[in-house]
DNA sequence: CGCTATTATCGTCAACATGACGACAAGCGT
DNA sequence: ACGCTTGTCGTCATGTTGACGATAATAGCG
């Protein structure tokens, strides 16, 4: 049996909402090959370590968050043969939803690491076959914010329905009705639960605070079809 | 960089609908380690061949079937350090749900090949951590049953409502509704085609054919909450 | 041939979900 | 106090759902 000489790495498609806009975070280049170009976080998986595991590193050297804060889930694999030019590399891409949180640490082998709006990156700005893997991680998010509570990933522990609803509207580029939107989120079982607590953000009338809730699955689901 | 040997394997989950069960397809090992055990068909990716070519080329050589029958897609990637004794071995599994057809053709490297019905199949009862990646696909076609056009891959080109709602109970083990399901699929935007022939199957009034629509989608999907 | 069993398909209805939008609540700045 | 802004509740017509009745179209049988 022909075993080719593989080397396996982790990339991170790393999404958060920021200044209004969904952004990525990405890395410049401090070696070749694509020497100086931006590219999705990401290494080697080390010898005695899980992909989970790899992953979970990668995500705390680049930014120092924990894997537990937000949400994280393997993405996608991909390994075509031309995809690095050093050799023969399978990716295996995850996927983490962030709050925002303070700027990322540059990494040892980045000579920057920057957030980037995801509207502003066009096909050909990254590095190996980064575009396609972003643009995968980035459906994931939006078909994964109808079917699951995964939109509070991107809120801090609390949060008012207005903030979880810019989140909708950002993912989805999209306008949704305040009222509609209040009804279906907190009819939605589990989706989230009030804390108590209440905050004016900028003018108007205070708003709850929620946290949130134990369901995995939204029942009813919030769909992209309509117009919520 | 501490790049380590790494082989990189495909594995198949294929589901099919035999005899009313759910039934995946398993290869009886002719070789070590686990030899004579029940695993999942797969092997490893040659040098020049992307991921997606060497799954086709598995399903071509352990089935005789093409990548096209049926539906195809990546399901996940599993690379524990210690989950094949031979050293580190990732594997990229990928799921593909077939209509029943002609019994498999054994592979060169296995004594034997058999449809199983999943639910006989127990923890420990397959090599490697089998289990746990045919678990993963049979939980991803249940789910991609609610919002996907996917449950038409298990049947032929042409085929009934009836056989369609047996595909939805028998994959979710549940009994649908026929007067509901039939306004249900019919309902659905581009799911399905009435192709003008009818059929009887066994007794009772002849049923309309249909093919698989357009859709990629399925508007409104079928959720399993409720009783369809 | 009529009867019955069987499966397919259409219809009805109450309960619930949805989208559009009005109304009021509760803060701020002036 | 007044208007502005944002949050929350309510209403209503329409659409979707689940439960289930009714009818259609066949085979098998006496």
């Amino acid at each position: 049996m022909t075993t080719s000489v593989v080397s396996v790495t982790v990339d991170l498609v790393l999404l958060t909402i920021r200044q209004g806009a969904l952004q990525a975070l990405l890395i410049r280049r401090g070696i070749e090959p694509y020497l100086g170009k931006w590219a999705l976080p990401g290494g080697f998986v080390l010898p005695d370590e899980d992909l989970d595991e790899a992953a979970a590193r990668e995500l705390r050297e680049e930014t120092g968050l924990d894997p537990r804060t937000g949400h994280f889930e393997q993405l996608a694999t991909y390994g075509a043969p031309g995809r690095d030019p050093r050799g023969r590399v399978v990716t295996i891409a995850y996927l983490a939803l962030l709050p925002d949180l303070p700027s990322p640490v540059a990494g040892s082998d980045a000579a920057g690491a920057a957030w980037r709006p995801v509207d502003d990156i066009e096909a050909g700005d990254l590095a190996f076959d980064h575009d396609r893997i972003l643009a995968d991680g980035i459906e994931r998010a939006r078909a994964k914010l109808e079917y699951t509570p995964l939109a509070t990933a991107f809120c801090p522990p609390e949060f008012t329905v207005a903030e979880l609803r810019q989140v909708y509207e950002t993912v989805w580029r999209t306008r949704l009705d305040p009222r509609n939107f209040h009804r279906k989120v907190t009819g939605a079982e589990g989706f989230v639960e009030a804390t108590g607590g209440t905050v004016i953000r900028e003018r108007g009338r205070p708003a709850q605070l929620f946290r949130r809730g134990p369901a995995a699955l939204l029942h009813p689901p919030l769909l992209r079809s309509g117009q919520v």
